[in-house]
DNA sequence: CGCGGCTTTGATGTTCATCAAGTAAAGTGG
DNA sequence: CCACTTTACTTGATGAACATCAAAGCCGCG
């Protein structure tokens, strides 16, 4: 099974460990042989609402956003996809059509399975369906409830929130640089831009953070907290 | 196999055609007999934060609230259920416990199944797997989607979209009783209290509606939708 | 090198939360 | 069944939070 693994590249896939337990090794080869990768820009445009699902997505690596385009022009973001999220999760067994739209926001690179194997193994496969079904609970959970989370709080506790969410489930350090434009905080945040750089303006005035452009410096990560519980 | 079913007594029941084509009979038999249907009135706690997640249930009859309890005793509802909708569906493949509770707001019945049968059934039927898979992500789906859609709106056109709601999804009628408090209006589209009333009394007073204690009648439903549209 | 988009700050106005106070309705114990 | 308490509802007044508008500097890119 290695072998097979290693011969379509798939062996360092965490995605693997999803099949492997489930799913006997041809299937795996198959899977591994028929899937294609496709790299995106930071800034191109991944999947847009309306697209029919002719694949299921997963992202290899980089950093995309799941939005919703308002008929205003203003947008609205729900979820920061990293490595090894479902792209194609929400809507995959329930729908033909993307209800949201998808987009880089970092250099990414994603596997496309086959959406129609994937469902015929599902079907014959309980088990896999399961594991399936358990990542797809956690996606849709995490999204419903971080969301209510971030709206029980006002401007500040919720820009504290999201450099906190990016220093610590994305990058795992308190110093990086933004994915996101003010504008695209604004927008996952549900506040205006201006808003966004007026409460960062103020973490720095407070010594809370250091602004390089796109680069943040977490200084007072105690402070940041409190300011995010507060909120 | 008719026969099973009315034994069981579950032969009006919608869930069934979850069931019935992919599901054999000696099985739905079995379903059948170790449910348990629950009795709740208005008000009565189903499912608390934290509660272990011991059966399936789904809600026969009623309408229930799915929402967050805040520290500060604010709550957050993000979905009203009504009938055959799913009430564990949410974390029941993925979590022990429950991450939000479940109150009635009508007198409602629930028909729980066990949990581990259940879970067996998927793990060995991956037809039925894919069906259960299918609303899970509609429901998932519905509830991401529409609090984007509510929290574009403002308080005028959130109040508007909750009454077309409750007229056309729950009701099928333009005359229905709110079974909400304002309160808990205001808890679902993430406004105040007062700022609900107001906002009825102003769609009273301009004749968009009539408001007779919790009974609401709506009477310019196009202006309604206006309002709605626009917020 | 100039154009458009991103960022920033200030000024202004609107929306809405909060506070306060009173009425109505609904549950509770004697 | 009635006094009593509590909870829901309603309206008004006030101020805080935030959106909007305006203007200018910055940066990347064709």
């Amino acid at each position: 099974m290695k072998d097979e693994l290693l011969r379509c590249d798939c062996e360092n896939c965490e995605l693997k460990e999803l099949f492997y337990y489930n799913v006997d090794s041809q299937e795996i080869e198959h899977v591994c042989h028929t899937k294609k990768e496709e790299y995106y820009s930071k800034g191109e445009v991944i999947v847009s609402e309306g697209d029919p699902i002719l694949k299921f997505a997963y992202l290899k690596s980089g950093l995309v956003k799941l939005y919703k385009e308002g008929n205003d022009g203003k947008g609205q973001i729900f979820m920061i996809a990293k490595p090894f999220d479902f792209v194609s999760l929400l809507s995959a067994f329930s729908y033909d059509n993307y209800n949201y739209s998808v987009m880089a926001i970092e250099d990414s690179i994603t596997c496309n399975l086959n959406l129609e194997d994937l469902k015929r193994m599902i079907n014959e496969n309980g088990e896999f369906a399961m594991s399936i079904m358990k990542k797809m609970s956690r996606v849709s959970d995490m999204i419903i409830l971080e969301n209510l989370t971030i709206r029980r709080k006002n401007l500040q506790g919720r820009v504290a929130y999201i450099l906190l969410y990016f220093a610590d489930n994305i990058y795992g350090k308190d110093e990086f640089e933004l994915p996101l434009s003010r504008r695209e905080i604004a927008e996952f945040i549900g506040k205006t831009t201006e808003n966004v750089i007026r409460a960062m303006s103020e973490f720095r005035k407070d010594g809370i953070i250091k602004i390089y452009g796109k680069m943040i410096e977490i200084v007072d990560k105690g402070k940041l907290k409190r300011v995010a519980e507060f909120g």
